[in-house]
RNA sequence: GUCUCCAUCGUCUAGUGGUUAGGACACCAGGUUUUCAUCCUGGUAACAUGGGUUCGACUCCCGUUGGAGAUGCCA
């Protein structure tokens, strides 16, 4: 039945960010579940530019959104997306609506030019979610005056201290309010008077209060991830949706934007929860029909705190710049807070689609584990088709000096030796040793290779064994075998001296196939290096 | 302070009243391979805590602790 529903419907989800020159690995991954949901629903996934803040917007920063969400395969629907700087007039019409039917006021805070406010309606019973629940009675601290007016109830709470706390609410948050003293004397009551608060033409300030009374209220709306959510409307405050320069604030804007694009699924950051009850209220005041909201946990880096647009690594740029795979990535991410429920993990983009469901997203925030992501990304790579493979390593080998205008036979041979043991491809600058004229010693296992003086005089013979052989792998191999058996020592035991005398390093591919791709002449000129050396 | 939400191995997770609490990454040991990677075998490692409810709780309820978010004329 549900299916059918949202069959019928045609579900339109988005991605909105706003464009500040870097996207960071929290806000693509909300651009993903979003993406596969809409995919996964058969329905439309929308882009829309949150490019209100002047300042960082550059096209540039648009620019890079747009390239990051391609290389992940991002694919949105209706181009070109919606700017929202082309809202504006929207917005401020929107604004001017809620201002006529008096869900917003006008109001100035110290002095300075007139802010639009959006009041949480009075008669909030016309919000869908709103429901009494119950008379409650609230503490307050007789030091400072309780006031009542259309902007809210203003009074402070009392600390565990018994200090005054600072609290207040919306007017609407506070039905059939009535304000005692100590003694349960009705200082004020509001029956009666709802006509003259509301219009602004009266406000009434109470010395010596001691407690609230009222009808609480509740806006409780579902979530498509975390379930029934809910919030008392006196701890809500009227909320700013137009800066006193004009300018729209968030708030509106989105939802504004949120109508004009037809939105149906919000799914967003953790981070919202409590705009939203906010936003369901803006929908019902501007006439439409409220989305289902869907709120994805945070991220948090390996400290436990979430991502910031200042946290240095986890841009999606430098997860391409250090070489993971776009389908790697896009596997991770959808695996953090979500699971498909059975044990599969490695998952192509298809697999991802067809598995999703809000349902099974968790409600607890999930930690990027990055060796995690490289081990995956290593599977990813071991399955790539050699010419890609090749074509990726190309680009990656670039960047070094020693990495440029590379031999395509000899690159091609060495891509083939090395693809299985790659993780990331910026690791291909541990390819050094095959393509620089000069190699780096490691001083380290060189030590741990040629403990035993004799193992040096080894290789000399060895040397002279390579100069004698037809140089390929099997010839190799036979070679150092009959150094082995003449020393007596077992055959592979000179093997890490030599990769460690030739490549400079510890590990690598096979040994024998390692030379024999260097080729004889290299070989030689390499021992003769070590030998001059150590 | 107040409000909202969250809590299974180090990490990502499976699990919806009865399981030897499963898998993956990482780690350790062993095997295969000329080192590494791959592959195979095995191992260490978790239900934050205290109360209930129940014949029986990781699972349901309440408290505590811990964490996150919100409380902006930021988004």
């Amino acid at each position: 039945m549900i299916i059918l529903e949202y069959q019928a419907m045609s579900i339109r989800a988005r991605f909105a960010p706003s464009p500040t020159g870097q996207v960071h690995i929290g806000n693509i991954r909300a651009a993903i579940f979003n993406w596969l949901f809409a995919r996964n629903q058969k329905g439309n996934f929308l882009l829309r530019i949150e490019d209100t803040d002047l300042e960082r917007s550059t096209p540039e920063a648009i620019a890079t959104l747009l390239d990051v969400m391609e290389w992940l395969g991002l694919d949105f629907d209706e181009k070109p997306p919606l700017y929202q700087t082309s809202q504006l007039q929207n917005h401020l019409d929107a604004v001017q609506k809620l201002l006529d039917k008096g869900d917003a006021y006008k109001d100035s805070k110290g002095g300075g030019e007139e802010a639009v406010i959006f009041k949480i309606p009075w008669d909030a019973e016309r919000i869908p979610g709103v429901a009494d629940t119950g008379t409650i009675q609230v503490p307050v601290h007789p030091e400072v005056p309780v006031v009542v007016s259309f902007k809210g109830v203003d009074y402070a709470g009392v600390s565990a201290k018994g200090k005054p706390a600072p609290g207040g609410a919306c007017l609407a948050g506070f039905k059939n309010l009535k304000v005692l003293d100590a003694e349960g004397k009705v200082l004020f009551d509001i029956a009666g008077k709802e006509e003259q608060i509301l219009d602004g033409s009266l406000v009434v300030e109470l010395p010596g209060a001691a407690k609230l009374d009222f009808t609480r209220r509740t806006i409780t709306y579902h979530d498509l991830v975390k379930g029934d959510m809910s919030k008392p409307l006196d701890s809500m405050r009227d909320v700013v949706i137009v800066r006193s320069d004009g300018t729209p604030v968030f708030h509106i804007a989105n939802v504004v934007d949120d109508i004009t694009q037809k939105i149906t699924h919000i799914i967003r950051g953790d981070d919202h929860v409590e705009n939203t009850f906010r936003h369901i209220m803006m929908f019902t005041c501007l006439g439409a029909k409220v989305p289902k909201y869907g709120h994805l946990p945070m991220i948090v880096n390996a400290a436990g705190k979430p991502y910031s647009k200042r946290d240095g690594d986890a841009f999606v740029g430098d997860f391409r710049d250090k070489g993971f795979l776009p389908e790697a990535l896009l596997n991770y991410l959808a695996l953090l807070g979500w699971s498909p429920g059975d044990e599969r993990e490695k998952m192509s983009r298809d697999d991802l689609i067809e598995a999703f469901s809000l349902e099974r997203v968790l409600h607890a925030a999930a930690q990027m584990d990055i060796q995690k992501l490289t081990n995956l990304n290593g599977q990813y790579i071991a399955e790539m088709e050699p010419n890609a493979f090749k074509e990726m390593a190309t680009k990656f080998l670039q960047v070094h000096d020693w990495g440029k205008d590379l031999d395509d036979e000899y690159l091609t041979k060495v891509c083939n030796l090395m693809q299985s043991r790659l993780k990331k491809f910026a690791d291909v600058d541990q390819w050094k040793y095959f393509f620089a004229d000069q190699v780096e010693f490691d001083e380290k296992n060189l030590a741990k290779q040629f403990k035993e003086p004799a193992t040096r005089d080894a290789i000399v013979k060895i040397r002279s064994a390579f100069e004698a052989i037809d140089f390929n792998a099997e010839a190799i191999e036979t070679a150092i075998h009959s150094v082995t058996d003449e020393l007596g020592i077992g055959q592979g035991k000179l093997n890490q001296p030599i990769r460690g005398a030739v490549t400079g390093v510890g590990i690598g591919a096979g040994i024998y196939e390692t030379l024999e791709l260097l080729g004889k002449e290299t070989t030689l000129e390499r021992l003769d290096e070590f030998l001059a050396k150590y």
